[in-house]
RNA sequence: GGGCGCAUAACUCAGCGGUAGAGUGCAACCUUCACACGGUUGAAGUCACAGGUUCAAAUCCUGUUGCGCCCACCA
C-alpha cells in the first residue's frame, strides 16, 4: 500500500475528498434526539459578515474552534458548533451602495423595497462564500444549522426581545446628541466611534463684540476652537466665575457676527480650565457634548446648524447649503474681514471617526432609540465576578469591568435600510408611539387606524446579542435551546468584547436568566510581521487561502494592494514579512492541516500575533514528516493486530514509546482544555518528531532487520498502536492528513468510519514508565556523546568505529549491553559496544566523552591528534569547574541549607556529586593523554 | 487624563522563583534502503535599564526608558 503513497504529502489532492466525505457521513452533526444521554458541548460561531471574504481571522477563530470542537467531539460530548452569517447592517449596505455608485445610482434611486431586494440578491450570490471557505480549513460546523440573522425565525426573536425590553422600561425613545455619520447619514452608537488619536489641527481664536461694553471694560471677548464653523451655532459663551479677567464682563452679552442673535455671557467652573486658551469658551449646545450639557446646566438653546448629510443648514445664515469645510474656511475668512481673527496654533487633538465610512463623525441632536443599559450590566458583572461565566486570559476581566460599570445607554436604531425594521408604529394623528409585535391595527391611544413604521432599523449588535439562544429558537422552547443553552465556550477575538461579548452576557440573563456561556476565550489580533495592522492601504493582507492553495507573490501582493503598481506593492508587502525575502517567487500550497497548526502556535497570550510567513512553511515540512513516518510504519505494521488497549511491550524501546506517548495526549489534553493550543501543538509535534520519529523509528529499525520473530511481533504492534493513537491525538488540530493516514493504518475492529468519531485518548493509552523513560534517556546521552565525538573529529559518517562504555554502576552496565544492538546502529560502530568496568584499559587512540554515569569512549584509530583530544578536555573541565563552582556556592550558604526546601538542597547535592565524579574521570582522562603526548 | 499589555538567541515567540528554551535562520558534514519539506553535529542570549525583596530573580516589588493597545465629551 506504500508503495502508491507518493514521496511527499500532498495536501491538495487529499484535502477536498475527505472534507466531503465527512458532510456526506454527518460527522460534524449534533443531536437533538431524546435519546442522547451524551454531555453536550456547544459553542457559538462568531457569525462572519455577508459582505466578507475569508480574512487571516476567520482562519484563526476558525481553526481554534475546530480544534475545541474536534476534541470535544472525541471525548464523546454532544458537540454543537453552531455556525452562522451576520447581516451586517451598516457594512452591508455600504459595501452595495458602493456597488449602486459605479452605475451611478443611490439607493434613493431605488427606494427603500427595490434596494433591500438588491442587498437580498448580493447576499444570496456571494454572502455563503464565507463559509465555503471556512470548510477549506477543515471546520466542522453543523452546517445543517446555519443561521442567518435576518432569517425569519431570528428577526421574529429581536423583535420580540426588543417588545420586551420596550415593555419593561429598558428601552425608550430619546432626544440628545449623538454621534452622526454624515456620509452613512446615520447616527452610531459610542463603540462604533474610532477615536483618531494625535491628530495635528488649529486652534483658532476669534473675538465676540461685547455688546454695551462699561466705560473701560473689554470691548471683546476672545474664545478659542478646533472646529470654527460650529459658532454659527453658539448660544453662549462660558467663562470661569473665579477667572479675575472677566469679572467685568459678567452678566454681559455678545454680539454674533454672522447672525441675528445675541450669545450671552454665562459663568460655569464646570466647561471652562481657566489655565487653557482664552480661558473663554464658545458654547455649542447642539453640536459639542460637554456644550450639550453645559447647555442644559444653563438653560441655553440649542441651534442645530447643521443637514444630515454634513451640510449647514438655513441656521446659518449667508454658509448655509455649504459642506461642513468648505464652511470652515468661509467661517474663517469672513472673521478675518471683519477683523474679528484673533490668531492660530498648531494643536494636537483627537478626531472622532465612523469605524465604517472612516468620515468625522459630528454630534447632532436627534431622537433615537435606546436601551438603557445598567439594570443589564449588575447582572453580567456579577455573573464574571462568581465565576459562572470564566474570561480567560484573565487579564481580559477588568477590561470588561471597567466597561460594564461605567456603561452609557446604547443607542440602537440606525436610519439605515438593511436591518430589523423597529417594532414601532407612530400614529399619524397622534403621535402616539405603538410597539407591537405585529403591526397594530389601530393606535392603542387615539384608536386612529394610520399609522406609519418607524423607518429606521436596529443596529446589527443588537440581534448579534441574542445570537446563542436565538439561533437556538427562542422565544419557542425548543428542544435544541433546552439542550444547547448556555453555550460551553463562547471564542473570539478580543476586539469585540464590548460589542458583542458583553452584550450576549447582558442579553442572556435577561432573557434566558442564565450565561449565553461558560468561558469567553479570548484571541489576539493577527497582523503582519513587523506588528502592523492588516488593511489593503498598509499592502500586507494574506488571504488564508493562498497558502493552502499556494499562490505566487505577483497574485498574492495584486490583492494585498488592489490596483496598485506591481513593483510598489511587492515592496511594501516584503516589508510587512521580511521573511518572505527568503522564499522564492511565492507560497507554496502549504495545505489546511498545516495553516491550521501555525495558527494553534501562536500563544493566546499575545494580544497580536505577528504571521511569519516561513512559520508556515515549518509546519508544512511537520505534516510531510507525519505522513513519511506512516508511510514508513506501514511497511512494518500492516499485520499489526490493534487492539483498543495498549500492547504488552517488554522492550525498552516500547515500553518507553508507550510512555512518552501517554504523557504527551495528556499535555495535548491540557492545552486544549486550559486553552493554550500552542502548549498542545508543541507537545505533539516534539512527540512526533524528535521521540517517534528520531528515536523510535530508527531505533524500530534493527528489531525489524534483525530481531526475534517475537520481538518483531512485539515491536510492529507496539508501532501499530502509537502511530493509531499518534492520528487521533492530532487530529483535531490536523483534521485532514490524520483522516487520511488513520484510513490506511490498523486500526480496531469496531472503529467507526472516521477518525473523527473516534474517542480522544487519554493517559491511559500509554502506561507511564519511569524506569524506561530514566533508561532511555541514559542511552540517549551515550549515543548522543558518541555521535558528537565523531562529528568533532569528522569521521565520515559512514564510517564504522571502535566504541566502549564504561561504568561503575552495575545497572547501567547491564542497561548498556542489553541494548548493544541500539547503541550500534546508532552510533554506527564496528560492532558491538564493549561495555567495562571504569578500571578497564582505555582503547587505544581514543576519545573519551563523560555523560552522567557513563565515560563513553570512541576509538579513533589515529585519526585523533592527541593536541585536539586535550583541547577538548579541557573544554570540558572549564565548563565543569565553572558548575561545580555555583553549586559549591550554594551549598556553603548556611541560609540556603535553612531556608530551602529539602528536596532542593537534595538535588543540588546530588548533582554535585554526579559532576564532581565527572570531573574525576576527566582528569584521568587528561592525565592519560598527556602520558600519550609525552 | 485614566487603564492594560509588551521588551528573552539574527527573526518570530514560549518560559514567569531553583544551573536559559522552541521554530525559523546560520555553520559543518552527509543523496544511509520513510522523509533533502530530510539526517547528524555545532555556534549563537550581562533574559531593556536602575534599584529592592529572597538562601536563590528572566521569573516577585518599585522606578526609568522604548514600543503597542483600550477607554474618556477637554474648547
Amino acid at each position: 500500500m506504500s508503495s502508491e503513497m507518493p514521496k511527499a504529502y500532498e495536501p491538495a489532492e487529499v484535502e477536498p475528498r475527505w472534507y466531503q466525505y465527512w458532510m456526506d457521513h454527518g460527522v460534524f452533526r449534533a443531536s437533538t434526539e431524546g435519546g442522547d444521554q451524551r454531555p453536550t458541548y456547544v459553542v457559538s460561531m462568531p457569525p462572519p459578515n455577508v459582505t466578507g471574504s475569508l480574512h487571516m481571522g476567520h482562519a484563526l477563530f476558525g481553526t481554534i474552534q475546530d480544534v475545541l470542537v474536534r476534541h470535544k467531539r472525541m471525548q464523546g460530548y454532544n458537540a454543537l458548533w453552531q455556525p452562522g452569517m451576520d447581516h451586517a447592517g451598516i457594512a452591508t449596505q455600504t459595501v452595495v451602495e458602493r456597488q449602486l455608485k459605479r452605475e451611478n445610482l443611490t439607493r434613493h434611486d431605488l427606494g427603500r423595497e427595490a434596494f433591500i431586494e438588491r442587498v437580498w440578491k448580493w447576499k444570496e450570490e456571494s454572502g455563503g462564500r464565507i463559509l465555503k471557505q471556512m470548510q477549506v480549513l477543515g471546520c466542522s460546523a453543523d452546517w445543517d444549522r446555519l443561521r442567518f440573522t435576518m432569517d425569519p425565525d431570528l428577526n421574529r426573536a429581536v423583535t420580540e426581545a426588543f417588545v420586551r425590553l420596550y415593555e419593561e422600561g429598558l428601552i425608550y425613545r430619546d432626544t440628545r446628541l449623538v454621534n452622526w455619520d454624515v456620509e452613512s447619514r446615520t447616527v452610531l452608537s459610542d463603540l462604533e466611534v474610532e477615536q483618531e488619536e494625535g491628530v495635528s489641527g488649529e486652534l483658532y481664536e476669534f473675538a465676540y463684540a461685547v455688546i454695551d461694553p462699561e466705560g473701560d471694560g473689554a470691548k471683546e471677548l476672545v474664545v478659542a476652537t478646533t472646529r470654527p464653523e460650529t459658532m454659527l451655532g453658539d448660544t453662549a459663551v462660558a467663562v470661569h466665575p473665579e477667572d479675575p479677567r472677566y469679572q467685568h464682563l459678567h452678566g454681559k452679552k455678545l454680539r454674533h457676527p454672522f447672525v441675528d442673535r445675541e450669545v450671552p455671557i454665562v459663568l460655569d467652573d464646570i466647561l471652562v480650565d481657566m489655565e487653557f486658551g482664552t480661558g473663554a469658551v464658545k458654547v455649542t449646545p447642539a453640536h459639542d457634548f460637554n456644550d450639550f450639557a453645559t447647555g442644559k446646566r444653563h438653560s441655553l438653546e440649542e441651534i442645530n446648524i447643521m443637514n444630515l448629510d454634513g451640510t449647514l443648514n438655513e441656521q446659518a445664515g449667508e454658509f448655509a447649503g455649504m459642506e461642513r469645510f468648505a464652511a470652515r474656511k468661509a467661517v474663517k475668512k469672513r472673521l478675518a474681514e471683519l477683523g474679528l481673527e484673533r490668531g492660530s496654533r498648531q494643536h494636537s487633538m483627537t478626531l472622532p471617526r465612523s469605524q465604517r465610512s472612516g468620515t468625522i463623525v459630528e454630534p447632532i441632536i436627534s431622537t433615537q432609540w435606546f436601551v438603557k443599559m445598567e439594570p443589564l450590566a449588575k447582572p453580567a458583572l456579577a455573573a464574571v465576578r462568581d465565576g459562572r461565566t470564566e474570561i480567560r486570559p484573565e487579564e481580559w476581566v477588568k477590561t470588561y469591568n471597567h466597561w460594564l460599570e461605567n456603561i452609557q445607554d446604547w443607542c440602537i436604531s440606525r436610519q439605515l435600510w438593511w436591518g430589523h425594521q423597529i417594532p414601532a408604529w407612530f400614529c399619524a394623528k397622534c403621535d402616539h408611539v405603538n410597539v407591537a409585535r405585529e403591526a397594530p391595527a389601530a393606535c392603542s391611544k387615539c384608536q386612529h387606524t394610520e399609522l406609519r413604521q418607524d423607518p429606521d432599523v436596529l443596529d446589527t449588535w443588537f440581534s448579534s446579542g441574542l445570537w446563542p439562544f436565538s439561533t437556538l429558537g427562542w422565544p419557542e422552547q425548543t428542544e435544541a435551546l433546552q439542550r444547547f443553552y448556555p453555550s460551553s465556550d463562547m471564542e473570539t477575538g478580543y476586539d469585540i468584547l464590548f460589542f458583542w461579548v458583553a452584550r450576549m452576557m447582558m442579553m442572556g440573563l435577561h432573557f434566558m436568566g442564565d450565561v449565553p456561556f461558560r468561558r469567553v476565550l479570548l484571541h489576539g489580533m493577527v497582523v503582519d510581521e513587523t506588528g502592523a495592522k492588516m488593511s489593503k492601504v498598509k499592502g500586507n493582507t494574506i488571504d488564508p487561502l493562498d497558502l493552502i492553495h499556494g499562490a505566487d507573490f505577483k497574485s498574492v501582493v495584486a490583492k494585498a494592494s488592489p490596483g496598485a503598481p506591481e513593483a510598489e506593492a511587492l515592496k511594501k508587502f516584503q516589508k510587512a514579512y521580511p521573511s518572505t525575502a527568503k522564499m522564492g517567487q511565492g507560497f507554496e500550497p502549504y495545505g489546511g492541516d498545516a495553516l491550521r497548526m501555525t495558527l494553534c502556535s501562536y500563544s493566546p497570550q499575545a494580544k497580536r500575533i505577528a504571521l511569519s510567513p516561513k512559520r508556515f512553511e515549518g509546519y508544512r515540512n511537520f505534516c510531510n514528516k507525519v505522513y513519511n513516518a506512516v508511510r514508513y510504519s506501514l511497511t512494518h505494521i500492516e499485520s499489526a493486530q490493534v487492539t483498543g488497549e495498549p500492547p504488552k511491550a517488554t522492550l525498552l524501546i516500547n515500553r518507553w514509546i508507550l510512555s512518552r506517548l501517554g504523557k504527551t495526549v495528556e499535555q495535548s489534553t491540557r492545552g486544549i482544555e486550559d486553552f493554550r493550543l500552542d502548549e498542545g501543538t508543541q507537545a505533539l509535534y516534539h512527540f512526533l518528531w524528535d521521540e517517534l520519529c528520531d528515536w523510535y523509528l530508527e531505533a524500530s529499525k534493527p528489531v525489524f532487520s534483525s530481531g526475534s520473530d517475537a520481538e518483531k511481533t512485539e515491536t510492529r504492534n507496539t508501532l501499530a498502536y502509537v502511530i493509531e493513537a499518534t492520528l487521533r491525538a492530532l487530529h483535531p488540530y490536523m483534521p485532514f492528513i490524520t483522516e487520511e493516514l488513520w484510513q490506511r493504518v490498523p486500526r480496531p475492529d469496531d472503529s467507526p468510519e472516521s477518525i473523527a468519531l473516534c474517542s480522544y485518548p487519554t493517559a491511559s493509552v500509554g502506561p507511564a514508565d519511569e524506569a524506561a523513560e530514566r533508561d532511555l534517556e541514559t542511552l540517549q546521552g551515550a549515543i548522543s556523546a558518541a555521535r558528537t565525538i565523531r562529528t568533532e573529529y569528522q569521521v565520515h559518517p559512514g564510517a564504522k568505529v571502535p566504541l566502549a562504555l564504561k561504568s561503575s554502576d552495575a545497572a547501567v552496565r547491564d542497561l548498556l549491553s542489553t541494548q548493544h544492538v541500539l547503541i550500534e546502529t546508532l552510533v554506527k560502530t564496528d560492532g558491538p559496544p564493549q561495555v567495562q568496568a571504569p578500571d578497564a584499559p582505555r582503547l587505544a587512540g581514543s576519545v573519551v566523552s563523560v555523560v552522567g554515569a557513563v565515560d563513553v569512549v570512541v576509538g579513533l584509530k589515529g585519526l585523533v591528534e592527541a593536541s585536539k583530544e586535550s583541547e577538548r578536555i579541557e573544554r570540558g573541565l572549564k565548563k565543569l569547574d565553572k558548575d561545580v563552582v555555583s553549586l559549591q556556592k550554594r551549598l556553603e550558604n548556611p541560609k540556603f541549607l535553612q531556608n530551602a526546601p529539602q528536596e532542593v538542597v537534595a538535588e543540588v547535592r546530588e548533582q554535585l556529586a554526579s559532576l564532581e565524579a565527572q570531573r574525576a574521570r576527566l582528569e584521568d582522562a587528561k592525565q592519560l593523554v598527556a602520558e600519550l603526548e609525552g
